[in-house]
DNA sequence: CGGGGTTTGTTTACAGTGTAAACTACAGCG
DNA sequence: CGCTGTAGTTTACACTGTAAACAAACCCCG
C-alpha cells in the first residue's frame, strides 16, 4: 500500500514460494492461497500476478525443493570418497525428507510432476546417477534406479511409518543395500576382472 | 427412499468407500464428498451418518486398500517357491501401484496414517516380512526394511516418473536388488554355514 | 518535466467445498 | 399406540480457488 512498505517490490513471488514451503512443513497439508496472502499482508488475488493458478505456485515450490535437494546431495557426495559418497547421499536424501516432510511429499505427488519442475528433478537424479556411474560403469541405469529406489523407499517409509529407525540403523541399512546392489566391487579395491 | 430400493439398507457406507476408491483412480485427486453423494444419488450430508468427516471416509478407503494389497501379496507369494516368491511379491506390489495409482498414493500419504488403517497396513507388511524371515532367519528386520524400501521405491518412482521401465526390466531390477540384499543364500541351495 | 504503457496490486463476485444444526421418514419394540 | 434409534434430508455458514474490472506505482521516451 504505502511506499514505506518495508519489502522490496518484486519480492512477492519468492515470498509466496518460501511461505508456501514453510507452511507445507508446518503440518497441515497444502496451504490455501488466501492464508498465504494473509500471512504476507497482501490481498487474496495478489498471487495471480505471479502464478497462473495455485498448481503453478506449488510447482515452483517443488522446483525449488528439487534444487535444494540437489545441492544437499552434491554436498554430501563431496563429503566422502567412493562408495561412502553414495551412502552419504542416501543419508542426506533421507535427512532431507525428514527435515521437510511436507515439501518432500509434495515433490513426489502428482503436483510435483509439473513440467516446470522436471529440470530440477532431473538435476537431483543426476547427482545420484553420476556417483553410481563412477562406481559401476557396467550398468549404471539399472543400478541408479535400484539405488534411488532403496533410498527413496527408505525415506518414504520412514516418513509414513515412523519406523523407529535410528539414523545409525538407517546408515547401516543403506550401506548393506548399496553394497548388495553390486556397486562396490570397483570402488574400494582396485578393479578386478569379474563376470 | 422406497423399500423397493435394490440395495440393502446399510449399503451406503460400502458404496461410499467403493465410489471414492474408483474416483481416486479416475484421475483428479481426492473426490469431493458432494460429488460422491451426487454419483450415488444421495444428499451431500448422507455420508455423515457413516463417517464423522471426510478424513474418516478416506481412512476407510485406505484400510480397504491395504487389505486388498495384502491379499494380492499373499496370492503372489503363494505362486512361486523360495526367493522367487519374494520377487513375485515385489512385482505384485508394483503392479498394484500402477493399477490403482490414486489409491496407492492415498495409502502412503498423511491421510493414510489414520489409526483406522494401521492394522491393515501391518498385515500387508507382515506378508513381506514373513517371506523374508523364511529366507533369511539371521536379520529379518533390516532385510525386510530394505526389501520393502526397494519395492516401494520402485513403485513410487515408476508412478511419479513414468520411468519408461518395462515390466521385464522391473522384474530384473527386483531380482538383482533382492539377490543383492543377501536374502538368497539359504533359499535355493541347502543352508551352508555363512558369516 | 510530463505522459503513456506495463507491472503489481486491489476490490468485488461466484461456484464449489466441508460441515454444523435442525428436521423428516421409517424400523422395531414396549 | 407411542418411544427410540437409524438413515437420510434441507438449510446455512465459513472457507476455498479464481474470473473480471479497476487503481496505483513503476519505467522509459519525448
Amino acid at each position: 500500500m504505502k511506499p514505506s512498505d518495508p519489502s522490496p517490490p518484486a519480492g512477492l513471488r519468492q515470498k509466496l514460494v518460501d511461505a508456501a514451503t514453510l507452511a507445507l512443513d508446518a503440518g497441515a497439508g497444502e496451504p490455501s492461497l488466501r492464508a498465504l496472502a494473509r500471512d504476507l499482508g497482501v490481498s487474496a488475488m495478489a498471487s495471480y500476478r505471479h502464478f497462473p493458478d495455485k498448481a503453478a505456485l506449488m510447482a515452483a515450490v517443488v522446483a525449488q525443493g528439487f534444487v535444494r535437494l540437489s545441492a544437499t546431495l552434491a554436498a554430501a557426495d563431496a563429503s566422502a570418497p567412493g562408495m561412502q559418497a553414495l551412502v552419504a547421499q542416501g543419508l542426506a536424501y533421507v535427512d532431507f525428507a525428514m527435515a521437510q516432510p511436507g515439501l518432500f511429499r509434495l515433490m513426489f505427488s502428482p503436483a510435483g510432476q509439473a513440467d516446470n519442475a522436471a529440470a530440477a528433478r532431473a538435476q537431483a537424479y543426476n547427482r545420484l546417477s553420476a556417483r553410481v556411474a563412477a562406481l559401476q560403469p557396467g550398468n549404471p541405469a539399472a543400478a541408479t534406479l535400484a539405488c534411488w529406489a532403496v533410498v527413496h523407499g527408505l525415506a518414504v517409509l520412514q516418513l509414513d511409518h515412523a519406523l523407529a529407525t535410528s539414523r545409525e540403523e538407517l546408515r547401516e541399512a543403506l550401506a548393506v543395500a548399496i553394497r548388495g546392489l553390486g556397486v562396490e566391487q570397483q570402488a574400494v579395491n582396485p578393479p578386478e576382472t569379474r563376470g
